[in-house]
DNA sequence: TAGATTGTTAATCGATTAACAATC
DNA sequence: TAGATTGTTAATCGATTAACAATC
């Protein structure tokens, strides 16, 4: 954990996390790079690279890491097990859903409110959590210390929720909406761009049509 | 159109298109590189270089690009026009949120129907959607001409699930599992892997907390 | 010891950014 | 013409992959 991680490499740590967890299931107490690598499809450097970057010890020639060790570094990097609370502005279409989705707790992620600023739907609960009006973002990070936003509004009013978020005192932001975001330096803007996704799809759906 | 578009270029097409579309309402009929640079907050030879590979024509020095042409370019190439037919495997918290959600269609996504191994769901109805059992993949797939599989099951299933939806004529997966797929040549897997971003901000707010 | 695995240095690759000539 | 913008070639950067020595 000494050596600078990748951020590429981080991405990585759920695939990595789930298998080791799986192979711990299974009564493994030691596992080597290589076989990880085989296993997930990987190039064999990587994994070792990864796993040298992301292990407090170093592993041992011939044997591999220590399975349980390993999975504690990973899971404290990935931040698996502090849980991070969230607010979530915009509760359209695509914020209900994940508002209702169940599964960032796993991951360590806590969504403890939401806002938006349709009247009709404020006061309401969905999944559990309520939703309060765009005005009180400031009023409620900051007696919650809530450090991560999570916007779903449409694209043109992303940039105006983001300073919000910004002058409430929010350190990363995660983006659902298809913006280019700008934000001071300190805080992180981690882009979840669905439409991109749709994009590439899309593309290669076209390219292999047409070979046809 | 003629040169290679990198993925990271299609990646920013829905970006683009948007801040191209606003100002389409404002009335502009032509747009320069450096403005739109300037506005997203991007270097101004990645948007030149961009909108050089995406647009038939080329641009005129001075002036710029012809706004309607170039916004025509890009949703071929993010196939925003033509509606690609997908269908989700694995109804549970995070399919039943993707199915609810009203905003793909914009992007030309069009999820026909859902599939689950739980009897107790299959034959339910959400987002409009009918979710039908496992065993019925195939031949839904084969019937309906179904080009996209979005993946939504827990990442122990993913690759079994995968296979299935290769076998069926699938030639894209939209992967929300944590998993590494394997697939054969000329099959993309796009991974949407959220515990992935998840795994970013945490680590950040690590950082940024340390530093105090 | 022999051989598998680790750790590290060098080469490669894709994408971004810088520099500059061509054009309207 | 002068100046802004385009298109292109070269330099840089981050990440991946290859090569190889060190170690148990």
């Amino acid at each position: 954990m000494s050596v600078d991680i990748s951020k590429q490499a981080i991405k990585r740590i759920p695939v990595y996390l789930h298998y080791l967890k799986e192979q711990k299931n299974s009564g493994a107490k030691i596992i080597s790079a290589p076989f990880v690598a085989a296993a997930l499809n990987l190039n064999e450097v990587q994994v070792r690279k990864d796993f040298a970057a992301m292990s407090t010890t170093r592993g041992k020639p011939k044997t591999g890491f220590i399975l349980d060790e390993l999975i504690d570094n990973m899971e404290v990097i990935a931040g698996y097990n502090n849980a991070n609370e969230a607010i979530l502005v915009g509760a359209g279409s695509l914020g209900k859903a994940l508002l209702s989705y169940r599964g960032f707790e796993e991951y360590g992620l806590d969504i403890v409110a939401a806002f938006d600023n349709d009247e009709k739907i404020v006061g309401n609960i969905i999944g559990g959590k309520q939703i309060l009006a765009l005005s009180e973002i400031e009023k409620f990070c900051k007696e919650n210390k809530v450090n991560i936003g999570i916007i779903t509004v449409p694209a043109q009013a992303a940039q105006d929720v983001c300073d919000v978020l910004v002058d409430s005192g929010i350190r990363a932001v995660w983006n659902f909406a298809p913006a280019n975001l700008t934000v001071p330096p300190g805080i992180l803007v981690q882009n979840e761009n669905m439409a991109a996704s749709l994009a590439l799809l899309s593309k290669h759906l076209r390219e292999q049509i047409k070979k046809q």
